[in-house]
RNA sequence: CGGAACGUAGCGCAGUCCGGUAGCGCACUUGAAUGGGGUUCAAGGGGUCGCGGGUUCAAAUCCCGCCGUUCCGACCA
């Protein structure tokens, strides 16, 4: 494709509006536009990379026996109210003011709607539907340009089984399909294992980017592979000490010190000789959450034991409760239920909250002060701590889901009265799961690992064109004419190539825009060079240069580099 | 939804505090020079200053309302 005749709007200077790598650069290298807050125009050379992504998902899609369709963006409400998701997507789902339609976030209902009265029987059976299609979603707030939209493509499957043992077959070909794609796109990525969420199945498994653009985080054993979202992570670390001697409980007149580490320097203690404690409302009734020193409650695991409503109470609510503001609560006269993370069973000789403004105590015993206590997991795994598998050191990151399979089970067919025979002649639901990628995210997160400080650096098989070809002053006749000819040759050759051959623009304009754009192999004819029947041949990725001649010049790009 | 910032030419920004005929850089057009790392010179074109209202002789500038965009947080099947 010839540059001068290409829409590639390139940009020097950084959009106020991008903040990430990846957004910066779609921007600057003309791949992406922005329309509106998490909506975005795809340009010519970026919806080329987007469709190579596209083919290969298609690839391995096909190879586990999917069939593509094409759902309706616009759906009818009445679909959705079926299964009670208009209430449950809330303000998440649009809908279209001047019909009563909806734009479709995912598409689990419209699959039940084809697959019902037309999967009949165990014999229409195992099935696997996807479609690569655009979603709609009123995010409350997009961000990081492509990776969170309001509008975004989204490769969505499902399949359809007669039962459990079905699904997992299912499963483990998503599985398998999914790391044949993001190994293919050149992705570092891992698996974490999810909690199963609202959506009311079983199993799920995230296919993640260790970003600092994501809104996950996970807890990650390098060594064992260990991976979990942190909500439900775990880790080994240091216990409280149970000390052979138990002191009596005593008070301690502190006053204005509120927080742990206050009650540590006051005291001159160490933070693990203290227990912090946490009232929330379970289901309006309170409860006393008591962790070691300064480790913080994770609301998702203590919502897990507790089931129900939780959340942490009003500081007004406080007083009524405890006797006591915040920073001086303890277990010792707390009237409620009382629980503890396991780093604190049978410790002793701590220190915590009195229940009276002002004073702490000292030498308390959790079980022999604290009858009918319960431990449970409650903190949240921070960096540096250990593997529960391995023993080896976890790391706490960020990262961008890219992909979610997920073991869905009978929910929408039995909304939805997605009904077979089995061979006994009796009616079950059909057993659904569904599986996710997020298609320009996986292009968000492949800049996200390949770029340096000139821009882009695209590798097979995502790269827009193999070869970004440069005729530097297009005005002399022996550049051009080679140029051109070259141009030729190397399309011959099957390459796709990139030719810049505008006819003003200075070299330096030519390198910037071609780092930019970050293209592998850049092809260099110059004046210079030319005297001698050579060309240069630059890598993008190293830098590295060199000199061919020109009858050569095929034979060198393929070498391997 | 809570907190914060911003909105002036295609892009990046100054001007706003302290009201007085809208500026800079890049990009663009024309001409010339240059031709291996965003080169140089000259001459140009392009702006309802986000929108609406108010104060004023006079508003990009002050006041009120709205909209938009971004960041932090909450939310995230």
């Amino acid at each position: 494709m010839r540059l001068s005749k290409s829409f590639i709007p390139t940009l020097k200077e950084v959009p106020s509006e991008a903040v990430i790598p990846s957004h910066i650069l779609m921007i600057r290298a003309g791949l992406v536009r922005q329309l509106s807050a998490g909506i975005y125009s795809w340009l010519p050379l970026g919806y080329k990379v987007l469709r190579k992504v596209m083919d290969i998902i298609r690839e391995e899609m096909n190879a586990i026996g999917g069939q593509e369709f094409h759902f309706p963006g616009l759906n009818p409400k009445e679909i959705w109210e079926q299964t009670g998701r208009v209430e449950a997507f809330g303000d998440i789902l649009f809908q279209i003011k001047n019909r009563e339609y909806v734009l479709a976030p995912t598409h689990e209902e419209i699959v039940a709607y084809h697959a019902k009265g037309a999967i009949v029987s165990y014999k229409d059976m195992p099935q696997i539907w996807y479609q690569i299609q655009t979603k709609f979603r009123n995010e409350p707030r997009p961000r990081s340009g492509v990776i969170r939209g309001r509008q975004f493509i989204m490769k969505d499957a499902y399949t359809l089984d007669r039962d459990a043992a079905g699904l997992d077959v299912g499963y483990a070909l998503h599985d398998k399909a999914y790391r044949a794609i993001f190994d293919r796109c050149g992705l570092k990525y891992f698996v974490v294992g999810a909690s199963s969420g609202a959506m009311g199945g079983s199993k799920s498994e995230e296919f993640m980017v260790k970003s600092e653009a994501g809104e996950d985080t996970v807890a990650y054993c390098e060594k064992c592979q260990y991976a979990a979202n942190s909500e439900v992570a775990q880790s080994v670390t240091e216990t409280a000490k149970h000390h052979e001697e138990s002191k009596a409980v005593y008070e301690i007149s502190t006053p204005n010190v509120k927080s742990i580490d206050e009650l540590c320097d006051f005291l001159k203690i160490h933070e693990h000789e203290t227990a912090k404690s946490r009232v929330y409302m379970h289901d309006e009734k309170p409860v006393l959450v008591l962790m070691l020193g300064n480790d913080e409650v994770n609301e998702t695991k203590l919502t897990s034991v507790l089931g129900g409503n939780v959340r942490p109470c009003h500081p007004d609510e406080l007083k009524d409760i405890s006797g006591a503001d915040a920073g001086s609560i303890g277990p010792i006269g707390f009237k409620h239920k009382i629980i503890a993370d396991t780093l604190l069973k049978d410790a002793n000789n701590m220190f915590s909250g009195a229940n009276k403004n002002d004073y702490h105590i000292g030498g308390l015993d959790l079980s022999r002060d604290v009858p009918n206590i319960e431990y449970f997991d409650l903190r949240t795994a921070e960096n540096g701590e250990k593997c529960i598998r391995c023993d080896s050191t976890l790391e706490v990151f960020k990262a961008i889901e890219l992909g979610h399979i997920f073991k869905l089970g009978t929910k929408y067919s039995e909304a939805l009265g997605v009904l077979y025979l089995d061979e006994h002649g009796k009616e079950q639901p059909v057993v659904m799961g569904s599986y996710g990628i997020g298609v320009e995210r996986i292009l968000a997160c492949f800049i996200e690992q390949n770029y340096d400080e000139k821009g882009l650096t695209w590798k097979e098989p995502l790269a827009p064109f193999d070869i970004h070809l440069i005729g530097l002053n297009m005005k002399n006749a022996l550049v051009s004419e080679t140029a051109e000819r070259l141009y030729i040759s190397l399309i011959a050759e099957g390459y796709e190539v990139l030719f810049d051959d505008r006819l003003d623009g200075s070299a330096g304009v030519k390198f910037n825009d071609a780092d930019l754009l970050g293209m592998p192999i850049q092809v260099i004819v110059g004046e210079k060079n030319l005297k001698e029947g050579k060309a240069e041949l630059k890598n993008r990725r190293t830098g590295e240069k060199t000199i061919v001649e020109l009858e050569k010049l095929i034979d060198k790009l393929q070498q391997p580099v």
